[in-house]
RNA sequence: CGCGGAGUGGAGCAGUCCGGUAGCUCGUCGGGCUCAUAACCCGAAGGUCGUCAGUUCAAAUCUGGCCUCCGCAACCA
């Protein structure tokens, strides 16, 4: 029988549409299983969403909607997505599906019954958008310490799970098993901030809202959170279902991945719930660092949420699976620029993999008109070539087995490079001239596209298109020389390889247009909110007069950089018509530099230039702020030039 | 003393757990090559590894102090 891996990502809140973290989990679950798949492992792979809560409620509500029809739109674009990203799970679990409710009501009713679970009440302040409770020590000025919001005083009466009874147990747990928690640094974490303080027990129900697993023996109430959403990994399995072959067969899962900021809940929470159940725990909670941007986290509100359907569409699912698994060390926070993301295409992509196969597939072409012969002779250069491609394999496994997905790739284009110096060290444009070296250079043709297949079965779990293109050009059908133990036997192809010219695989990009470009289209798109207009105050009116006095044109931004000295003042180059202005801005809170250029703003012509900081600036910089000093350039909507008028 | 992360040649990072001549990619400069996507290959310059002190034959790596930066969680379990 074949060797089990299970593995998960956490299930997703469907309030809005997904953005590039949540593709990232979701791509390094996917990398992980398609790899453990291609060795041969029986695989699961489960990600889903977790769709109840008084949030969703609300939503629907407030959309006339019902949160079952509201949450089933977001749903479906979720799994698009995911079919846009290459991902291959095998369950998606949907906290509203029958068979998860009918489980967790098991559940609940069973933890009730072994004395886990008891009724009391609760008394606390509730955040409604952050679906927290504070104690009356936690607010700050009144209000939820986390989004400043006002809170609303609720005391309910609630079941609780004994949490604090499992507090020993799991410490011990996480002390006698290393690689429970990966990266390794994050269970001190773990242990110093929530488990040395103590466990309190946690409250599993709800009776403020509706939009839940409701509880079989107390009609008020349902389910909360933390039971209905953690279980679905066992649920998902057929766990206290008619069917629990699956659960039998694949639980523990081997790793369940996710962000670093759900570690706790996976490591202390669903642990004690299995403890109580008395069933095993998960092998290993993986929590992976974020993808940040310019050093800030993602943020709607300054525009820098990437959305990665526009990075799929620019520039295919393989280039973005693999920027994502090579560009940010698993486990640490990285940041995420466009400016890496084409660097990674043309240089990693284009230059080194994409023109290896191009240069071998012309050279064959050129060289033996497509077919190399079946004499060959070896070269002085082979062998140190296929002895490093042998120990990338061996490397690659050791890498993948941590997760280390962009260790395993580092390895991969090691191999990549040493197969283009290959080429330059055995010359076969000299080779060729001399007819007495054909069979040599027959041969080094064979050993390019020997690595070429080697190199297309190592990236295959980070990129599931690529392999095929390289296979198709170089015709490599038979599956036996595909399997992930064939890239241990060199020589496995046929002599006479036979090529079909193609197709670039991975066209280089200009990046500095594109950076342009991308300044325009990437940023995922607010639909521009119209509020009703608040009446002013007479006294602060103006007349039309008054408003034909300040001339507004449409400028674009050329250049920008930091003011020194400054936290808040951008100083940028705006082109407005045939004239470049200097302008001086305070908005450096909400726009790097880079972000700045190519962005069209509207600026006010004819202000008084002035000196900010020793810098003249020659205009204004049209911005909104609300009162959070959240700040939003004034840009055109279409696709007017510089220099038009604004009025 | 809230917690966590980070400070390594111009940029981005690895190395730090288990001390032993500082590594990778990009950039710069010089050279080679022309099969290839102006791609590829070679060489060079450039670092007192934030800082101070300690341990040691030996510290980027261990210990202690200090300074600076970032985040408080991907909009959400």
């Amino acid at each position: 029988m074949k060797k089990t891996f299970y593995i998960t990502t956490p299930i997703y809140y469907p309030s809005d549409k997904l953005h590039i973290g949540h593709s990232y989990t979701t791509v390094a679950a996917d990398t992980m299983a398609r790899y453990k798949k291609l060795r041969g492992f029986d695989v699961k792979f489960l990600t889903g969403t977790d769709e109840h809560g008084q949030k969703m409620e609300r939503v629907a509500k407030a959309n006339n909607t019902t949160p079952k029809e509201y949450v089933d739109k977001i749903v479906s674009g979720i799994k698009e997505l995911w079919s846009v990203m290459d991902i291959d799970y095998d369950i998606f679990i949907r906290t509203t599906d029958d068979f998860h409710i009918k489980a967790v009501q098991k559940i609940f009713k069973q933890l009730y019954d072994n004395g886990d679970i008891y009724k009391s009440s609760y008394e606390g302040w509730y955040c409604t958008p952050d679906e927290a409770f504070f104690t009356e020590r936690q607010l700050v000025d009144g209000c939820c310490p986390d989004c400043k919001r006002p809170v609303e005083k609720v005391k309910e009466e609630s079941y609780f799970f004994k949490l604090s009874k499992y507090q020993d147990r799991i410490t011990k747990h996480i002390e006698d098993n290393p690689d429970f928690i990966m990266p390794q640094t994050r269970q001190n974490e773990m242990i110093n901030n929530f488990l040395k303080p103590g466990l309190e027990d946690l409250c599993v129900s709800r009776t403020s809202f509706k939009w839940g697993v409701p509880v079989e023996f107390d009609p008020g109430h349902v389910v909360y959170v933390w039971i209905d959403a953690l279980s679905n990994y066992i649920t998902a399995l057929g766990y206290q279902s008619e069917d629990d072959s699956d659960y039998k067969k694949y639980w523990p899962a081997d790793v369940q991945l996710m962000g670093k900021e759900i570690v706790r809940f996976h490591t202390i929470i669903w642990p004690a719930m299995l403890m109580a159940l008395n069933e095993p725990l998960p092998k290993q909670v993986f929590g992976h660092g974020w993808l940040v941007i310019d050093g800030g986290k993602m943020s709607k509100s300054q525009g820098t949420v990437v959305d990665p359907r526009i990075l799929v569409e620019r520039y295919g699912v393989d280039a973005i699976r693999y920027f994502l698994m090579r560009e940010v060390a698993f486990g640490q926070d990285g940041n995420y620029t466009n400016e890496a993301l084409l660097q990674r295409i043309n240089f990693d992509l284009a230059n080194d993999l994409g023109n290896l196969v191009s240069r071998t597939v012309g050279m064959i072409d050129k060289y033996f008109g497509g077919t190399l012969p079946s004499e060959q002779s070896e070269t002085v250069f082979d062998k140190d070539l296929i002895e490093l491609s042998k120990s990338v394999v061996n490397k690659v496994e050791i890498s993948m087995e941590k997760l280390l997905f962009s260790d395993a790739l580092n390895e991969i284009w090691n191999l990549v490079r040493r197969t283009n110096k290959y080429t330059d060290e055995t010359q076969p444009w000299v080779l060729v001239k001399d007819e007495s070296k054909k069979a040599e250079l027959a041969n080094i043709m064979y050993v390019l596209t020997e690595t070429l297949r080697v190199v297309s079965v190592l990236i295959a779990p980070f990129m599931p298109r690529t392999p095929k293109f390289i296979h198709e050009q170089l015709n490599m059908s038979n599956p036996e020389v595909l399997t992930w133990d064939s890239t241990k036997t060199f020589g496995l192809l046929p002599r006479e390889v036979t090529i079909t010219k193609g197709e670039i695989i991975f066209p280089r990009i200009d990046i500095k247009k594109e950076l342009v470009e991308m300044q325009t289209v990437l940023v995922s798109k607010e639909p521009v909110k119209v509020s009703e207009p608040k009446k002013e105050e007479a006294s602060t009116q103006i007349t039309i007069d008054d408003f034909d006095k300040v001339k507004f044109k449409v400028g674009k931004v050329i250049e920008c950089e930091k003011v020194d000295g400054s936290d808040k003042l951008l100083k940028s180059k705006v082109k407005i018509g045939d004239e470049v202005r200097q302008i001086i801005s305070g908005i450096a809170q909400g726009y790097s530099p880079s972000e700045m250029i190519g962005k069209k703003v509207v600026v006010v012509v004819n202000l008084k230039p002035a000196k900010l900081r020793g810098h003249l600036s020659e205009g204004m910089i049209l911005v909104a702020n609300d009162e959070n000093d959240k700040l939003n350039l004034v840009t055109i909507a279409g696709d007017l030039e510089d220099g038009a008028e604004v009025r």
